[in-house]
DNA sequence: ATAATATGGTGAT
DNA sequence: TCACCCTATTATC
């Protein structure tokens, strides 16, 4: 699930079930710890999200929350019901109340931490403040292989091991090619669509990558076999060309690529 | 029942 | 590069 689309999908939704209330933060199997009564009985004034990190602002005061590969969320309606699992954190607004479970990151933070977790991140491509420049100034000055560089959140914040690989495929560009060696219109014809599929998944809730024409199934909704060109199809024939999807690892993560799309 | 795996990240070696 | 944290789902006995 957590890519960075997920977070700001995330930041929608508790903005629309708890942006301006008096919300009750509890902590039922800690995490939170003692910082839950910090911003318990406080009003929701703002919610940022920033590649794969949320932040929950009540106040200057904030609810620092990573998902990690495991975390989720749980919204409902009405009271909560008795905590089932190790619930990390949990709202409790006016309709609707929340539970976190699995997260990396859940702790209250200042302002200051807050800014210094930003300022360690690239750029979004989610956010309106997003700089593809910034990215490209990073990306050029480093011989690491490109596929390494866009699962670095310094260089862009968000991108997940599914979206690298889809969107290396999506615009053919070879993995292991040096940051230093990409040209600058292909950055921004990379950019472009990774803003393009990033913003597709936080509309629908799911990646999907594939256009029309290179899925079985022609109609409906877009079943989960055909939603992806490469991701975990390591071993199965390249949707596009037909060649054998490969798979490496890169930057510790394995990496599913086409070599005939994506030639070096 | 137990193991392996996963869309992530940190800190030690 | 590895060990480790966190949890749910799937695969394998």
């Amino acid at each position: 699930m957590p890519e960075g689309h997920t977070i700001h999908r995330l930041a929608r939704q508790v903005r629309g079930a708890f942006l301006g209330q008096r919300l009750e933060v509890t902590s039922p199997q800690g995490r939170l710890g003692g910082g839950a009564a910090l911003v318990n009985g406080r009003v929701l004034d703002r919610v940022d999200a920033h590649g794969k990190h949320l932040f929950l602002g009540f106040d200057q005061t904030w609810v620092h929350v990573h998902l990690g590969l495991f975390g989720r969320v749980t919204q409902g309606a009405g009271p909560a019901p008795t905590p089932q699992g190790a619930v990390r954190m949990r709202l409790q607004g006016a309709e609707d109340y929340l539970d976190l479970r699995g997260p990396t990151v859940c702790a209250v933070v200042g302002d200051a931490d807050k800014r210094a977790v930003q300022a360690r991140l690239g750029s979004d491509p989610l956010r309106s403040d997003a700089s593809p420049d910034q990215a490209f100034a990073r990306i050029r000055r480093r011989s690491t292989p490109i596929g390494a560089l866009l699962l670095d959140q310094s260089v862009v914040a968000g991108v997940g091991n599914v979206y690298r690989a889809e969107l290396l495929h999506r615009v053919g560009v070879w993995p292991f090619l040096p940051g230093r060696s990409l040209a600058e219109p292909v950055w921004h014809g990379m950019w472009d669509d990774l803003t393009t599929i990033m913003r597709a998944g936080v509309r629908s809730g799911r990646i999907v990558t594939t256009a029309p024409e290179h899925r079985s199934g022609r109609s409906g909704r877009v079943r989960r076999a055909d939603a992806l060109y490469v991701y975990g199809r390591a071993g199965q024939p390249c949707r596009r060309c037909g060649d054998q999807v490969r798979a490496d690892t890169l930057a510790a993560r394995t990496l599913c690529w086409c070599p005939t799309c994506q030639p070096g």
